[in-house]
DNA sequence: TTGTACGCGTTATCAA
DNA sequence: TTGATAACGCGTACAA
């Protein structure tokens, strides 16, 4: 810059006003400037800018995986929202729990205007002890006091799911679960649980089988699955990835989907219309969850709003071929 | 952090120097400076630190578009790649041809300590306008001088598909290019050409068929396909997007995959085996293709090597059962 | 072992 | 309309 001044005879402070058009600037002024920045290359640092205007234009994004197509919709819905708005996003993820966490976090700082984060059981002390007051703050699918939230009612979606599977007939309705403390995986169960109970269904322990929302969990849970006796009629796994992996499981034991079992899933991952039979699921906005998550926190950024609000995004039953018809 | 210096009595250095663990700090002084910071919830500031550094610790990855499997791979590399090193992803993508790309370009400069550019016709003259000289820069799926470059052989894997089809006894093989411009299309397109050639199969223009790249144009191609007559035993799909929407009209319209068409696409895309016939496909290491670009701007960055390289990588036909047994 | 003081590249304030 | 200069928050010689 200095030396964009240098040779176009002029000073910094001229040129700063010429290229970012943010005060008087001479007609034949500014063509000299302008001319000289393009012969130089001159592209203006980035980080000095932000030092001074204290805002990065940067949105961080921070995730606890990258795998599948639940988190790479996320990113895609995110990444779309901060382009409309000209920011950018800066993307992380964390995987290994709380010390990663918590690391993430920290180089986050400074580095972001705002920030959304996604980690399955985010505690409203880990975000004050390591976030600088003030920084907005989108916690996605969750809700942590003091912080906007984008999240969808996990219990009221699987209670839809169960309750069509037992409106369709079934009876012996099994559950591929979460991860125990994940919120998520609670709320589910619990929707599952009380759609039970709506229908008269007595509760069996013996139906609801552990997973983790991994595609292999689902096999797993499969497994399990057909060593009950007598064999339910309908699993329900709580995520669609775990759909995927259970379906695989069953059609390689020999079992049609949906002749033999009825099978539905939970996200409405990309892959779910795809896989044959398309999965019965209950539909997430995922890429809008990522999108609305990064609106409210620019928001909150550009002080239109004090705080980022709790907004609670609808969900749907989809219903595909996994599920076939009455029993 | 003067707070912090003027509350732990010493000075700003000396805070510094504690936190960065950089120079020597008396014992106790270093913990009542700790202390003090944890009590105001003290976290350096990054924009600040990057600029004395004249680094960023982040490395910017462009990408045409964020839509379908492929690209998410990618960038789930590169965040692997990036992650390892304690390094950043700053994401941004640039649909709408060069001038959203030039837009791109100059926002990410300043901001990132190198760039990974995966756009479908990049010119060295456009990188050269508007990069700082110097900045390492990694170019994936494409080669532009002076710069590194991440990709496949993408002729000699189009080829391999295209032979494996006449191995099986196929005479008529039709091709759903993709866009005309794009370098990996046309590449691709010769591999196929090369290995009719090879076959002695008469190349025929009848049977190139135009796509983009996209589900849609797939099965759009899908449909002139039909409409040829004596209509090909198979289909090489130049991408799997192109693929799984042909998969689909095909199958709407009746047919059988292999029993009728024997069908075959490229990239290996998660969701190629996962569609039924699962594909047989070019598999080309997607996420590999994001980390090592990742690891080659690093190493030029770093100072390891000079400037980045040229890395090819190595693609395999991946047989599954789309493709049917011999005719 | 600690503190002082300068500079990283910009933008913003103020005086000319 | 322009230029000199003070920050922005940090790291780091260098001196103490």
């Amino acid at each position: 810059m200095r030396e964009v001044a240098r040779q176009a005879g002029v000073s910094v402070a001229t040129v700063s006003r010429a290229l970012n058009a943010s005060g008087p600037v001479g007609e034949e002024t500014r063509r000299r400037i302008l001319e000289t920045a393009e012969r130089l290359r001159y592209v203006p640092n980035r980080t000095a800018r932000n030092l001074k205007r204290v805002a990065t234009e940067t949105i961080g994004v921070l995730l606890p995986d990258l795998y599948g197509g639940f988190y790479s919709e996320v990113i895609r819905g995110a990444e779309r929202a901060a382009r409309a708005a000209r920011y950018h996003t800066l993307l992380a993820s964390a995987h290994d729990g709380l010390p990663e966490l918590v690391r993430a976090l920290r180089t986050l700082v400074g580095r972001v205007d705002g920030l959304v984060v996604m980690s399955p059981d985010i505690e409203a002390d880990v975000l004050r002890k390591n976030l600088p007051p003030g920084l907005p703050v989108v916690v996605l699918g969750g809700a942590v006091a003091g912080h906007g939230s984008v999240a969808i009612d996990n219990a009221a979606a699987a209670e839809a799911v169960t309750r069509h599977l037992a409106g369709l007939g079934h009876r012996r309705i099994a559950l591929v679960s979460g991860p125990a403390p994940n919120a998520d995986a609670r709320a589910r169960r619990d929707g599952y649980r009380r759609a039970l109970a709506e229908a008269d269904l007595a509760p069996d322990p013996v139906l609801e089988l552990a997973g983790d929302f991994t595609e292999a969990s689902g096999r797993a849970a499969a497994a399990s699955f057909l060593a009950l006796s007598p064999r339910p009629t309908a699993l329900f796994c709580a995520n669609d990835a775990m759909a995927v992996g259970a379906l695989q499981a069953l059609r390689d034991a020999g079992l049609r989907v949906p002749a033999d079992v009825a099978l539905a899933g939970f996200d409405d991952i990309p892959l779910a219309r795809y896989v044959t039979p398309a999965l019965t699921t209950a539909h997430v906005p995922i890429d809008e969850m990522g999108s609305q998550a990064i609106d409210a926190v620019l928001r909150a950024v550009r002080g239109d709003a004090p705080a980022p609000p709790a907004v609670t995004l609808p969900t749907r039953l989809v219903v595909r071929e996994s599920c076939g018809a009455r029993l």
